[in-house]
DNA sequence: TCTCAGTTTAGAATTATTCTAATCTATTGA
DNA sequence: TCAATAGATTAGAATAATTCTAAACTGAGA
């Protein structure tokens, strides 16, 4: 009945009050980004009460399910990403605003081998915008 | 005669005391990644008094001026690379350490137009490592 | 040399994130 | 069904990262 609680049961996590509102906002929706800040206003906007601290706990939760995944920009500014599927973005440094990039599109082509003892575990690829 | 001096110089940036200090750890050795936290400690291991302030303020005047090239990966960590040539990244998550890689060696392939309006400034390419 | 405008510094304030004690919740056994 | 308990979750408080801004400094012109 309730999908946001069958996909947290899905993951192990449970069905809490406060997951099951960050749940609809994130989930719901295709493709959003969104930082802990950003989702704090958005539910303190619609009356529900949450803790900040709550809200990044939640998003770390949902990371580590995979259920989101974390996209570090700009400096300060860390998003979290409702699209799990391997991607790049373009980013906008102006309006701060993220942009997907499907990866099968992309070919990189030279990549090192990893030092080794190590090997890669993921590629970022962050095309950054301006105004022309 | 001292190099630092001329290096500030034609960065219009006036020769410091704080700059010299900062850019001795920098530019005298090549290739360096560093965090502000990072140079404040060793600035303070050899009894160079700053403040860790005075260590930001530069570190940004000195990304401005092209002289260091700023590397956002992990989260919270953003780094200042002395390499300001275009290259691009391995980052271990375990060490927290950057290794460059050379951005002749990597061609990138399919990347799509920027959003009208928009043009690419910069591609930046981090892969990520984990031991195996 | 003196003044003044602009530059630079660094203590204080702010913002982002994490820590941890208190609260809640599922499970187990009576 | 109903405690008891262990582990999970929440959120206020603490910490860490970064920026702001008032004071100190510096260099060009008079």
């Amino acid at each position: 009945m309730n999908s946001i609680k069958d996909i947290l049961r899905n993951s192990s996590l449970r069905p809490t009050k406060q997951r099951i509102m960050i749940g609809k906002l994130l989930f719901n929706d295709t493709d959003k980004h969104v930082t802990a800040e950003s989702l704090y206003r958005e539910l303190k906007a619609s009356e529900q009460k949450i803790s900040l601290a709550t809200v990044y706990n939640t998003l770390h939760d949902f990371c580590e399910k995979k259920l989101l995944k974390k996209v570090t920009v700009d400096t300060e500014k860390v998003y979290f990403d409702t699209n799990t599927s391997p991607h790049h973005h373009f980013y906008s440094d102006n309006e701060k605003l993220l942009i997907d990039i499907s990866k099968d599109k992309i070919k990189i082509q030279g990549l090192p081998k990893a030092p080794k003892g190590k090997k890669i575990k993921d590629v970022e690829l962050i095309a950054h915008l301006t105004d022309n």
